[in-house]
RNA sequence: GCCCAGGUGGUGGAAUGGUAUACACGCAACACUUAAAAUGUUGUGAGUUUCGGCUCAUGCGGGUUCGACUCCCGCCCUGGGCACCA
């Protein structure tokens, strides 16, 4: 008896495949393209472990489905090689990066071919290749001569152990990837890319591609847009007061220039904040200028805040910090008002322009710093109400008044004094107009005291801000504007004086629970408001509004205010992003070398593109410098060059490339290469561009998705990939979700946990590891390793295997064979159509998991009727396990006599007649719950179905007398009788 | 705090307005076996039962509907991303 022996079949058809050209995409072809792609990973010494794999086997199933349903399909691999764990090993082993990583390719090349993907790998590309990365040289300089590489002064992760420089991603929790010390801030000179110059063309884009949501959401949210305006403050020095006088270059006095979203507010700014960055602090705090009464305290403030680490500075829950510049104020440009300045620690350097205008009424953390410091808050908005329930009646004139809500708890029930109106239908608090010259406290014990006899009264406190709201006042037939201020108030006793009989009349004093203040039981609309006041952590209103106290804009919508405001005081409507220009130096061996030469005479001048590519010099040390410069600063002989321009004396920029410069432009290698003239032959890449599908981890959706969309549109915009494309590289993205390791956590290596797709693939064999991950869950969800699970999908390979040896199978033990009629015959056939159809749209919609289970259905279906499967029924099924399990269908396609391999047999369409099913379970309701089930055929006549129905003596019997009110029938499924 | 995803048996999950718990793991009993493994058969949400059923269950509370895991409103919890972005 023969035994399914994975090991042994899976290496006899990885031979066969690879040693062959099944896998190769061609470059002209009638076929229709199309171009799938996994992110390519970084070689690292450990090999893949079975997270990695999760992407690669999903996409490889929807290539081998593509391949067979006759496409020309590219699913290319490759490496990203440069980085920093290569360095690292280099550092350690004093063994140098290039040996290792060639090590370690070909262990990874290795795994991978040992799940059967079926990767092109003609076209294998790997960005530490000189002919490689010439082409990513070339791609900087092409950014530089457009103006959109420059050298800038930053502020870098410094780590003072390793003496090098970090960039955000290899800062964790602060401190250096490396050695685990923390970082500091340095200033240093780094390359930068100007990708904020795309920031509108990567969010608007978006709309042309087919991305998951999440993806879109997430960029578009890092990106991070606002809309708003740069307004200039005029400073007035006071301590020097002859500095008024002085004018700049073009006659304007000295300002400070501000960014808001929201200048409708601009009338309650009462101070200004500059970072303490900000470049007029510097200058203020210089040793050439006196302007400032208390220039110590201010420059010691923003030296002691500059010094402190990243993570103290932005800690949660930190509380702020500030100095008042003394001897300069500033004016508010809207109301001519003399405000004070501050330095303080919770504006950033930055953002928008290093500057904001405080507006404490309606910001929170403007409120938190002006109650620290004891600074003015000023309300100039208030949210706005249109009553719906009493709506302003059109034609009314509208009366303005100030009114007061009482709003009075019991302590003792934690219920809400409300009054029931006779007349109107009304639930309101105890309100009303307040009174010439009388506090809102005081009307609103007064209302309380009139409307309902309490007297007893202990003051909470008075809500911050007003509610304006639009009604309709029937009582008094006007329309109103009320502007109203809330009083909270605790009943103390229950003491009661009478009350007028017209009072009594009116209303019935009623108590209401916490969860009835709301629009549903009460009147006015702005008990939601108020409600919200009074649990409200932080008083300041943020929404949009009318605006008070703004002169002429009194009474304005906030929205139509701002565009108003801006003109007022000669503003520009600005646009800020949160996404910052993009920091390329690295101070590592291991990397591009970025492809520019520094001549004193003549500036920074490009290396000539016939010179590249600027190849990696061999080093004896990898370690960086003591001066913080990577290690190829003292290769005097690769350092010292002549000046491309002068011939004069030059040096060579030591800096490298980021490890994401390969990755920008690795999709439009796969199409050429090996072409030493261009980045990719222009016919070609008309060919296979752009990219039908790219799946990736959602870790990237930030950086490398952002910036190889980036680089894609500048390479468009250049024209070095051709205009017939359109702009974006990639049509559809989606992202796989990563496998945890048994109990939820995290996979990893310091925690030993990590499962490797060799140790799996020894045990169960190739075809069960790529099964079992597919069918583990959804394919875009996190979700655990299961090692006890695995042994699902082995038994459901071993059932396929002795499908194909039915003498083994009749002789296990306990099984009878079963005599089929042709009903069963027909099911068969009905379910084999059904699971083509399923199948092929599962694997589409990436439901791997799904399209498993439902071809374990039809194996356990076939498994049944043993002797009845028909070879041509085995074949089909074959052909649809293929693309997940390859290569146990590739032997047992031989075994049965098929043409070919298995793996280029023609996908099979399913017979939509078949599908459709004769004898159907009807499933029958009452009042929504399932009662009986029938046995019918389909298409039945409904009226004669119905009366089938009604006359089945389970059905007779609950409906009884209670008489059939309505039947509600869904063809070919459910009938619902209501009575 | 903001944005996104999710909450269903002992476990992974299925069902996106129409039989909740497909498929798989695990568990239990039985068969085969000297025995074990493997394999097969049967059972497996909870409660109740006169073994026909009945009742309850998809994070919690409401709503829409003949009918809700699915749609709407409010809340709780978990995961991911961003985070003093003015």
């Amino acid at each position: 008896m023969q035994k399914y022996n994975p090991q042994k079949i899976e290496k006899k058809w990885q031979k066969k495949w690879y040693g062959s050209t099944v896998f190769k995409a061609q470059d002209k072809s009638k076929k229709k393209k199309f171009y799938l792609m996994v992110e390519f990973p970084f070689p690292s010494g450990v090999g893949l472990h079975v997270g990695h794999c999760r992407p690669y086997i999903g996409l490889d199933i929807i290539t081998r489905k593509r391949r067979m349903e006759g496409q020309n399909v590219l699913f290319p691999m490759g490496w990203d090689a440069f980085g920093l764990p290569a360095e690292n090993y280099a550092i350690k082993m004093g063994i140098h990066p290039s040996v290792s990583v060639k090590k370690n390719i070909a262990n990874y090349k290795k795994q991978m071919k040992n799940l059967g993907l079926s990767f092109d790998w003609s076209r294998e590309v790997n960005t530490t290749d000189p002919g490689y990365y010439k082409w990513t040289q070339w791609i900087f300089l092409q950014l530089f001569k457009k103006g959109l590489a420059h050298k800038e002064a930053l502020t870098i992760n410094w780590c003072p152990k390793d003496k090098i420089g970090l960039a955000n991603e290899e800062v964790i929790a602060g401190k250096c990837e490396r050695c685990g010390t923390p970082v500091e801030k340095r200033d240093k000179v780094q390359w930068v890319i100007k990708i904020t110059k795309y920031a509108d063309r990567l969010i608007k884009d978006l709309g042309k591609v087919d991305y998951q949501q999440r993806i879109k959401d997430q960029q578009i949210n890092w990106i991070g847009r606002s809309e708003g305006a740069e307004i200039e403050f005029l400073l007035d020095f006071k301590k020097d007061p002859k500095l008024n006088e002085n004018r700049g270059p073009k006659g304007e006095r000295a300002a400070i220039k501000v960014f808001t979203t929201r200048p409708d507010t601009l009338f309650g700014a009462t101070y200004l904040v500059l970072a303490p960055e900000h470049p007029w602090v510097t200058l203020a705090t210089d040793q050439n200028h006196d302007v400032l009464s208390n220039k110590k305290e201010v420059a010691d403030y923003a030296k002691s805040i500059k010094n402190k680490p990243e993570i103290e500075r932005t800690a949660e829950g930190k509380e702020k910090t500030g100095v008042e510049i003394q001897g300069v104020v500033a004016i508010n440009p809207a109301t001519g008002k003399e405000i004070p300045m501050y330095v303080a620690d919770y504006v950033l350097a930055q953002y928008g322009t290093g500057a904001v205008m405080a507006v404490p009424a309606h910001d929170e953390r403007d409120y938190e710093f002006a109650k620290k410091y004891n600074l003015p808050i000023e309300e100039v908005l208030v949210p706005n109400i249109i009553d719906k329930r009493n709506p302003p009646v059109v034609g009314k004139q509208f009366v303005e008044r100030k009114n007061v809500h009482a709003i009075v708890k019991d302590p003792k029930t934690g219920k809400y004094l409300a009054l029931k109106w006779r007349k109107f239908d009304w639930t309101t608090f105890p309100m009303g107009g307040m009174e010439e010259g009388e506090s809102a406290v005081d009307a609103a014990m007064r209302e309380v005291k009139e409307e309902t006899g309490f007297t007893n009264l202990k003051l909470v406190r008075v809500l911050p801000g007003q509610v304006r709201a639009e009604y309709f006042a029937a009582h008094k037939d006007q329309n109103r504007i009320s502007y109203t201020t809330a009083v909270v108030f605790e009943l103390v006793d229950h003491t009661q004086v009478d009350i007028d009989q017209k009072e009594k009349d009116g209303h019935d004093i009623i108590w209401l629970d916490e969860s009835k203040l709301n629009y549903e039981n009460m009147t006015h609309a702005e008990v939601e408001q108020w409600k919200q006041k009074i649990s409200a952590k932080i008083p300041a209103y943020q929404g949009d509004g009318v605006l008070i106290n703004s002169g002429e804009f009194t009474g304005m919508d906030s929205v139509e205010a701002k565009s108003k405001i801006i003109r007022l005081v000669g503003a520009k409507p600005t646009i800020t992003y949160k996404l910052r220009d993009w920091v390329f130096s690295r101070q590592h061996y291991w990397g591009e070398p970025i492809p520019m030469i520094h001549c004193k005479d003549c500036g920074w001048q490009p290396v000539p593109e016939k010179d590249l590519p600027v190849t990696l010099p061999n080093v004896k040390k990898y370690q960086p410098t003591d001066t913080g410069e990577s290690p190829l600063a003292v290769m005097e002989k690769w350092v010292n060059v002549k000046c491309p321009k002068c011939k004069g004396p030059a040096k060579r920029e030591t800096d490298t490339m980021p490890n994401w410069a390969g990755s920008n432009w690795y999709f439009l290698r796969y199409v050429d290469p090996k072409n030493s003239k261009k980045l990719a032959d222009e016919k070609k890449l008309k060919y296979w561009m752009p990219i039908d599908w790219y799946n990736g981890g959602m870790e990237h959706t930030t950086l490398h998705l952002l910036y190889s969309r980036f680089i894609y549109k500048f390479l468009w915009d250049i024209g070095a990939v051709p205009k017939s494309l359109g702009n974006e590289p990639y049509k559809k993205r989606t992202s796989h979700g990563i496998i945890l390791a048994e109990g939820g956590v995290k996979m990893s290596k310091s925690l030993g946990n990590v499962v490797n797709p060799d140790d799996v693939s020894k045990q169960y064999g190739a075809d069960t590891m790529r099964v079992y991950e597919m069918f583990m869950g959804p394919f875009e969800q996190m979700i655990p390793w299961d090692s006890k699970g695995v042994v699902g999908a082995r038994r459901f390979l071993e059932k396929i295997y002795t499908l194909a040896h039915p003498p083994s199978h009749k002789a296990s033990a306990g099984r009878s064979q079963k005599e089929f009629t042709k009903k069963e015959d027909a099911n068969i056939a009905g379910l084999l159509n059904k699971t083509i159809k399923k199948v092929s749209e599962d694997i589409e919609a990436m439901k791997f998991n799904t399209a498993i289970s439902s071809l374990m259905i039809l194996v356990n279906a076939f498994y049944e009727a043993s002797g009845n499967i028909t070879k041509e029924n085995l074949k089909t099924l074959l052909v649809l396990v293929s693309p997940f399990a390859p290569h146990l269908p590739e032997e047992l396609w031989q075994e049965v006599g098929g043409k070919g391999l298995c793996s280029q047999q023609a996908w099979p369409k399913y017979n939509k007649k078949l599908i459709k099913e004769e004898a159907i379970l009807l499933i029958v309701q009452i009042n929504g719950k399932v009662r009986d089930k029938l046995e019918v055929t389909a298409g039945m006549d409904q009226k004669e179905l119905e009366k089938m129905v009604l006359a089945s003596p389970k059905i007779k019997q609950l409906v009884g007398a209670s008489g059939v009110k309505k039947i509600i029938s869904v063809p070919n499924k459910l009938i619902n009788i209501v009575l």
